[in-house]
DNA sequence: AATTTGCCCAACCGCAGACTC
DNA sequence: GGAGTCTGCGGTTGGGCAAAT
C-alpha cells in the first residue's frame, strides 16, 4: 500500500536533528511517564520536543527505556546472539526479544561492527587452510569455536538445509516473553534439525 | 603536532503491516 | 471497504573518537 504523505502539523523539515540533549531525554521521559510509550506522535507533541514521534520512540527503545543494558556484550550473549542469527538471520528484534536489557539497533550494530568480521575470519581460514591460522585462533572467542562447529555436531551441513523459521507459527510461539540467557543457550544446542518438525 | 584513516554507535530513512476512522 | 495514519523493522548514514601515519 502506498504511503500517502503526512498531513501532520510537524514538519520533518523543522525537526530537531541529530544527536539528544539530556534535557530532551528528560522531557520525553516525563511524558512517556505520564502517557505511557505509545500514541509516539502525541507524546512528541506533549514534551514540546520539536522531533517526530518515530525519533521519540527510537530514543525511547534504545537508551531511556528502564531495564536497558548498556555495555560490553558478555561472551554468552555473543554466542546465543551468533546462535539465534544462525536460526533466524537479520531478524534483530526477535534476536533482541531473546536478550532481556538489549535493544534490536545494539544488536544489530554488534553484529556488523564485530560479529560479521568474525565469521568472514572464519570463512576465510576454511576457503585457504594453508594460511597461518595461530593469531587468528588466539583473538577467537568461545563463542566462535561454538560457531565453528565443535558443538558436537549440531552443526548444518549447509545453508540450503537449514529450515525455514520464517513461518508465524515458529516466530508466535518464539516471541513470547524473554527467557533466561542460559536456557536459551541450552535450547539452541539442541540439534536444529528438531526444529524441522515444529 | 597535525593529518588521515578506520571503527563504533546513535540516529535517520524508507518500507510494509496494523490500526483507526 | 478504503483511505489515511501510526508503528515497528531492517538498512544505512554520519559524527565523534582513537589509533595510525
Amino acid at each position: 500500500m502506498p504511503v500517502a504523505p503526512a498531513r501532520s502539523q510537524f514538519s520533518k523539515r523543522e525537526a530537531n536533528r541529530g544527536a539528544w540533549t539530556s534535557e530532551e531525554d528528560q522531557k520525553l521521559a516525563r511524558v512517556i511517564e505520564t502517557h505511557g510509550p505509545r500514541r509516539w506522535k502525541l507524546v512528541a507533541a506533549k514534551a514540546g520536543l520539536n522531533r517526530c514521534g518515530k525519533s521519540c520512540r527510537l530514543r525511547w527503545l534504545n537508551y531511556l527505556r528502564p531495564n536497558i543494558k548498556r555495555g560490553n556484550i558478555s561472551d554468552q550473549e555473543e554466542d546465543l546472539i551468533l546462535r539465534l542469527h544462525k536460526l533466524l538471520g537479520n531478524r534483530w528484534s526477535l534476536i533482541a526479544g531473546r536478550l532481556p536489557g538489549r535493544t534490536d539497533n545494539e544488536i544489530k550494530n554488534y553484529w556488523n561492527s564485530h560479529l560479521s568480521k568474525k565469521i568472514k575470519q572464519k570463512e576465510n581460514q576454511s576457503k585457504f587452510p594453508e594460511r597461518d591460522q595461530s593469531q587468528d585462533l588466539k583473538n577467537s572467542t568461545a563463542a566462535m569455536h561454538s560457531l565453528a562447529g565443535d558443538n558436537g555436531g549440531t552443526s548444518r551441513k549447509d545453508e540450503e538445509m537449514k529450515p525455514d523459521f520464517s513461518g508465524d507459527g515458529f516466530l508466535d510461539s518464539f516471541n513470547e516473553g524473554p527467557l533466561n540467557l542460559e536456557w536459551m543457550s541450552r535450547f539452541l544446542e539442541m540439534d536444529e534439525s528438531w526444529f524441522s518438525f515444529a
